[in-house]
RNA sequence: GCGCCCGUAGCUCAGCUGGAUAGAGCACCGGACUUCUAAUCCGACGGUCCCAGGUUCGAGUCCUGGCGGGCGCACCA
């Protein structure tokens, strides 16, 4: 289990604005031990190095595109300037004094190339034993550890139905924060809801005009919505809303606890209660779940701080910091509006400071939409012209625009699929399925709960973080091909074969390695697990995982389909059981870190 | 108008931070369930990697300029 599980608090026990400590790292943090492929690479590294007199560090070897070729390789054009000789030759120079070097690994120089065998037995023992050892840890590490990464996710607007747009930030940022709990990085995830702003100025005047009408106790975020849509209507024809609107805000902003902050407080407990019953669904958990009010006490110290910095200016009423040095036409970022209100932009750097104060973090990732590409520019360009060296820290982890076939959502417009709609279709649909074909199952409402709620979660991490995403029914729905269900498939058959096999008492003997010596694309893979991990949470992008596990399972199916298990000789029957739950343990992590239920039956 | 992001098979996407013959899924076609779950597997079909230049021993990948789509551009969030 990952540390991410361990944390002690769930958002439905959260009350705003409540500040919780972050996730402390495992005491018994996944061993520091090398993985077997490291073993294998390093020992490549070290004889290439020793054999061209080149740093270790400036060596790199990849991975042959046909695995015939040999499990590494290394390409020799580099070194042809510095040697002064043809590539063929220098590969074919070093592969005699390599092979001497090299115990278990064959060196065979093809062309330009060096190519690297591990010796098969080997192999499938050292990955599948270091497997087998670290169990639900495998791929975990501390190379974090005494570090804080801060993760602002999800954040929804409190009063508005969570769409499909919003799944993309929750199930992106939790993916990267229990990614980088198993790096053993501490992890702060934080739930910045939009509590504030003149929009509530809105609905606070909208409540009090016809709150009398409306049932808020039941189905309130709904309501509230229609409210809204409602004042924005009749806004345009009657200017005196707006004024209300905005008397409403200045009110709230003021700090008075009066009638006007007891309705928005109002609004914002209802509206996380609702927001909580997705997170469940969602198995999404935060440290931190706290409005943009809370910001409130640090708007006026943040704004000083920046005016003393001395970059600040009056523009056309507001207070701005102008940005025209790193680019004419870039904006500048508004403080403070002629009508003395914040903005987005004082709140955002609020809250950056309180939490670069807090937790001297060493990265704090906005998991937040590339349509606001601009905002955090400016905000990380501010952050610069005060002179604050932990700038670069503060990262934009944004991600493409959810769409609908016919252009941008909109709740307003009523152009919106809203995420509660989708998990619930998506879970009706998949217990119709399991119903038909595993009628056995006990309770095919529960798996098909994780069935539909994993496909559409697993489908939101699949493609590149950036890119847009049109929705459509069909592709939530699809529960075939390169899907979360078929990893999910995969994951439920190797726990059958597994308890296929200890059901009939065997499995347990000596494992004869050499019988799946042979399925190294398959072993190699395994062993890739633990590095596609760091590269996923370094470049903050879970579809590096989810694309590695399609792979994976794709080579697993294909050998299962070949294979079996049961009713070997003794010691192939173990090597084979060995290898099946080998490749489990990496499923099932891989699927854990993705926040992907991992059903042992479906 | 300006800026940022994206452009790979009919559709949806990979392509390991410049390397060997560009790979999957869906769809379509053909095959495999008396044996550990057929949400699976095996096979066939399918490509001017948007276009034009450039850098390099080598470019889908880097640079420049176009084209197409998306997003954004000071008192909204």
């Amino acid at each position: 289990m990952g540390p991410h599980l361990a944390r002690a608090v769930s958002s439905s026990s959260v009350q705003p604005n409540q500040l919780l400590p972050p996730t402390i790292p495992a005491i018994q943090a996944a061993p520091a031990h090398q993985t077997s492929m490291q073993a294998f690479t390093d020992a490549i590294l070290t004889a290439l190095a020793a054999e061209t007199g080149l740093a270790r560090d400036d060596l790199n070897l990849e991975t042959p595109r046909n695995p015939e070729l040999g499990d590494f390789a290394f390409p020799c054009f580099p070194l042809a300037k510095t040697l002064r000789k043809a590539p063929p030759i220098i590969a074919q120079g070093l592969a005699e004094g390599l092979t001497q070097r090299l115990e278990g690994i064959e060196v065979q120089a093809t062309g330009p190339y060096l190519n690297f065998r591990i010796d098969r037995p080997s192999l499938a023992k050292s990955v599948i034993e270091s497997i087998l050892a670290a169990g639900a840890t495998y791929g975990h590490s501390n190379q974090g550890a005494g570090k804080t990464i801060v993760i602002d996710l999800s954040s929804p607007n409190i009063a508005k139905p969570m769409s499909v747009g919003h799944l993309r930030s929750t199930v992106i940022g939790a993916a990267i924060q229990r990614l980088h709990d198993a790096l053993g990085y501490t992890t702060v995830g934080i739930n910045h809801i939009g509590d504030w702003g003149s929009q509530f100025g809105k609905l606070v005047a909208a409540l009090d005009r016809w709150g009398g009408d409306v049932d808020l106790d039941n189905d309130p975020i709904p309501t509230l919505l229609k409210l809204y849509v409602r004042y924005h209507e009749e806004e345009e024809g009657d200017p005196s809303l707006k004024e209300a609107a905005a008397e409403a805000f200045r009110e709230l902003e003021s700090g008075v606890d009066g009638p006007v902050r007891a309705v928005w407080r109002k609004m914002t407990t209802l509206s996380l209660k609702e927001f909580d019953r997705v997170y469940k669904r969602l198995g999404v958990t935060f440290n931190e779940v706290r409005g943009e009010a809370f910001y409130e006490t640090y708007l006026e110290p943040t704004v000083q701080r920046i005016v003393d910095s001395g970059i600040t200016e009056v523009s056309e009423g507001a207070l701005v910091v102008s940005l025209k040095q790193f680019g004419e036409n870039l904006p500048p970022c508004i403080l403070r509006k002629t009508d003395g209100t914040t903005l987005y932009a004082t709140r955002d750097l609020a809250a950056v400071f309180h939490r670069w104060e807090l937790y001297s973090f060493e990265r704090c990732l906005y998991v937040v939409g590339g349509d606001q590409r601009l905002h955090f520019r400016q905000l990380k360009h501010v952050l610069d012209r005060m002179g604050l060296d932990w700038e670069p820290r503060m990262e934009h982890i944004d991600f493409g625009m959810v769409r609908l076939p016919e252009g941008k959502m909109s709740t307003r417009a009523g152009k919106v699929v809203f995420l509660q709609d989708v998990l619930d279709e998506a879970s009706r649909r998949a217990t119709e399925i399991i119903m038909e074909k595993n009628a056995d199952l006990p309770d095919p409402q529960a798996v098909g709960e994780m069935v539909g709620v994993g496909a559409v979660v697993f489908n939101d991490l699949k493609r590149e973080r950036v890119k847009d995403i049109a929705f459509t029914w069909e592709e939530v729905l699809a529960f075939e091909g390169d899907t979360g269900p078929y990893v999910q498939y995969t994951h439920a058959r190797l726990a059958s074969i597994r308890r296929k096999v200890e059901a009939a008492g065997e499995g347990s003997g000596q494992c004869d390695f050499a019988a799946v010596a042979e399925e190294s694309t398959l072993i190699l893979e395994l062993g890739r697990f633990p590095a596609v991990l760091v590269r996923a949470a370094a470049d903050a992008e879970p579809s590096l995982l989810t694309q590695y596990l399609l792979g994976l399972c794709r080579m697993i199916n294909s050998w299962v389909a070949r294979s079996r298990v049961l009713g070997q000789e003794a010691g192939v029957t173990s090597a084979r059981l060995a290898l099946a739950n080998s490749c489990k343990a990496v499923v099932g992590n891989g699927l854990g870190l993705l926040g992907v239920p991992a059903p042992e039956e479906m």
